[in-house]
RNA sequence: GCGCUCGUAGCUCAGAUGGAUAGAGUGUUGGCCUCCGAAGCCAAAGGUCGUGGGUUCGACUCCCGCCGAGCGCGCCA
């Protein structure tokens, strides 16, 4: 419908511009956008206001004559200049309602669009370090990620998803350590844990089971594991004492033996992450290892790379990459002057695999917390050959959680947090996945687990499933009344009210706003979207009967509200919520 | 100090490429079920859009300064 009509003031102003009527080199940008109110039509466009002043015109004046220049049509009833210029359309009822027969038609792929033309596009979410089970903090990547990809998929893009397992780096280490730590206390060893280990219990449950399955096999004395170990804080370098415990591990153990620990940890953890997510309705398509870059030789073919390229140079005796060249603000060391190589130089790696997997475009998507990360990783890739602007970091702002007031810790190291399982039991699943989706991610948000758990009926979601289960109802009760479920025949000209119109309205603006959600990165689009949606459903309900003795009137509302349902399980089927039939 | 993300109603937040009278939810006040579900509807009240300039026919939106908040500035991951 937009398209139509831009084509009609196109012409107009094709033919205005033959008529010299107006000047004929005018930069034309036609806008057409939909009206915010009733009273303005069903479209808008601000076309004369944009061209008054390099036509030498009153906007107005101009206004009258792109309107009487406008080509008839069937679908546009009434054509009006309003305020300071504006051009508002109405559309014919009969060409709006026929959405509602669209709908009705298309079912579950009513909204769907070929708008990605089948490009490929990975999305890589989550990727928390597999150190503890996920917490409130992730859940927002979490179901941003999944939504957002659920949406790029349904306007036809390829989508892939993507969780970066961290598994090679010093955290991992230190996990596995404190597992080891634990361990040996289980062994009846006293130790002092360290204050930089991992506090969490499930260090514990890790622990128990390697002790249950291999009783006394790691056990070493205390006094070895203590051996050479510096202070730890306050006195000492809580980084220092934990690094000499890791070193000590690996000595007492083996390399072998520390892998069977280590190895564990990750798994278990992984595993939890895993679960947790798929519970959560967050399911990926690959799980990428940090550690099989190394191991496949990626981290070395991506420096390669980079020295053949001419963007490395040696200084103190480490590698670095000239990223200085490409934007960011100091150059990288890629490796250490200790010959190991740095998470960045794995994260080069990692980008240069993802684009030789043949992705269009690459979305991360990352805590705030990591936003001065993004100019390197881009100069890497340009630095690769690469189209560094094919990489889109979409970064999500931290949720404040807040009980009884306070701001509450999150931190995994001390093992104080609330779980994204918890959170899911407390407030629901529905209400969980809605409430992350419901701001815009570079939205600072505030969550107030309180009002989550003990005012949950009156969290917004309820409303728009609230919608939902009413239009179910009323199937249900025409069914108890031996009414024929309304067919995509119905006489639709009936809808004449200002709330069927309305209703009708934004009906069929759901294409559009799915694209523009998914084209924008900004989920919570749909979710105004519904919300609107919803709110002019139930006033609707209030002001109207459906089920009423005119068979003709009744099965057109019928046919609305179907179709109203229609799209609020779509809606809410992207963002990873039910629609419930009763509530 | 530099950089990123922000600042909209008492509170939590929307305001799509700059448009017409800045909107929801929640909270407050007052109405609406003999009738399809009151987890709803209707109405009232509540705003200098942090602040000062600039661009524009037009600015919550774009540009600059200032104030304030969160985060980031390792041969950590």
């Amino acid at each position: 419908m937009k398209q139509i009509i831009n084509d009609l003031i196109a012409q107009a102003l094709l033919e205005l511009a033959q008529a010299s009527r107006i000047p004929a080199d005018l930069s034309i940008n036609i806008q057409v956008t939909p009206a915010r109110d009733a009273s303005q039509g069903d479209y808008a466009s601000n076309i004369a206001l944009m061209l008054a002043k390099p036509a030498a015109m009153a906007p107005r004046a101009l206004a009258e004559l792109i309107v009487d220049a406008l080509p008839a049509v069937e679908a546009i009833e009434k054509v009006e200049v309003a305020g300071p210029g504006f051009i508002n359309f109405f559309v014919a009822s009969s060409t709006s309602n026929s959405v509602i027969r669209r709908i009705l038609e298309q079912g579950e792929d009513f909204g769907r669009s070929e708008l990605g033309q089948g490009s490929k596009v990975q999305v890589e979410f989550v990727s928390a370090n597999p150190t503890g089970p996920l917490h409130v903090g992730h859940g927002r990547g979490a179901a941003f990620g999944a939504t957002l990809a659920n949406l790029l998929s349904f306007v036809g893009f390829d989508v892939q998803k993507e969780y970066y397992v961290n598994d090679a780096g010093r955290q991992m280490h230190i996990l596995g350590t404190s597992v080891w730590l634990r361990y040996l206390e289980l062994c009846g060893e006293t130790i002092d844990f360290p204050s930089n280990g991992y506090q969490g219990d499930y260090v514990w449950d890790i622990a128990a089971t390697l002790h249950r399955e291999n009783a006394g096999r790691f056990h070493r004395p205390v006094a070895q594991v203590m051996a050479d170990v510096s202070a730890d804080a306050p006195a000492g370098d809580k980084e220092k004492h934990i690094d000499d415990l890791i070193a000590n591990a690996h000595g007492l153990l083996g390399e072998d033996e520390y892998s069977v620990v280590f190895d564990l940890a990750l798994v278990t953890l992984t595993e939890v992450i895993r679960v947790d997510l798929q519970n959560f309705g967050v399911e990926f398509d690959r799980w990428f290892s940090e550690r099989s870059l190394s191991d496949e030789g990626l981290i070395e073919q991506a420096i390669r790379r980079l020295q053949d390229n001419g963007h490395v140079y040696e200084q103190d005796g480490a590698l670095w990459f000239r990223s200085t060249n490409f934007g960011d603000e100091k150059d990288r060391v890629v490796r250490r002057d200790n010959g190991q190589t740095t998470y960045f130089a794995s994260d080069i790696a990692y980008h240069m695999n993802k684009f030789d997997r043949g992705f269009d475009t690459v979305i991360n998507i990352w805590g705030a917390d990591h936003h001065g990360y993004i100019p390197r990783v881009k100069a890497s890739l340009s630095a690769l050959g690469y189209v560094a602007d094919n990489l889109e970091v979409q970064l999500v702002q931290f949720a404040n959680l807040f009980e009884n007031g306070v701001k509450m810790s999150m931190s995994t190291r001390s093992g104080e947090f609330v779980t994204l399982r918890q959170l899911r039991e407390d407030v629901g699943q529905d209400a969980a996945r809605f409430f992350y989706v419901m701001r815009k991610a570079e939205q600072h948000m505030d969550f107030d687990l309180d009002l989550a758990r003990e005012q949950s009926n009156e969290n917004p979601v309820y409303y728009l499933q609230y919608a939902h289960a009413r239009i179910c109802s009323v199937g249900r009760q025409c069914i108890d009344r031996g009414i024929a479920v309304p067919a995509a025949d119905a006489n639709l000209a009936r809808l004449d009210n200002s709330h069927e119109q309305a209703l009708v309205k934004q009906l069929g603006q759901f294409h559009e706003r799915v694209e523009s959600a998914a084209i924008r990165r900004e989920p919570h689009l749909v979710v105004n979207y519904l919300r609107d949606l919803a709110h002019q459903f139930h006033s609707w309900y209030n002001a109207h009967h459906f089920i009423v003795d005119d068979s003709e009137l009744r099965d057109a509302r019928l046919a609305l509200a179907s179709a109203i349902g229609q799209v609020m399980r779509n809606g809410l089927k992207l963002m990873g919520v039910s629609a419930p039939e009763k509530m």
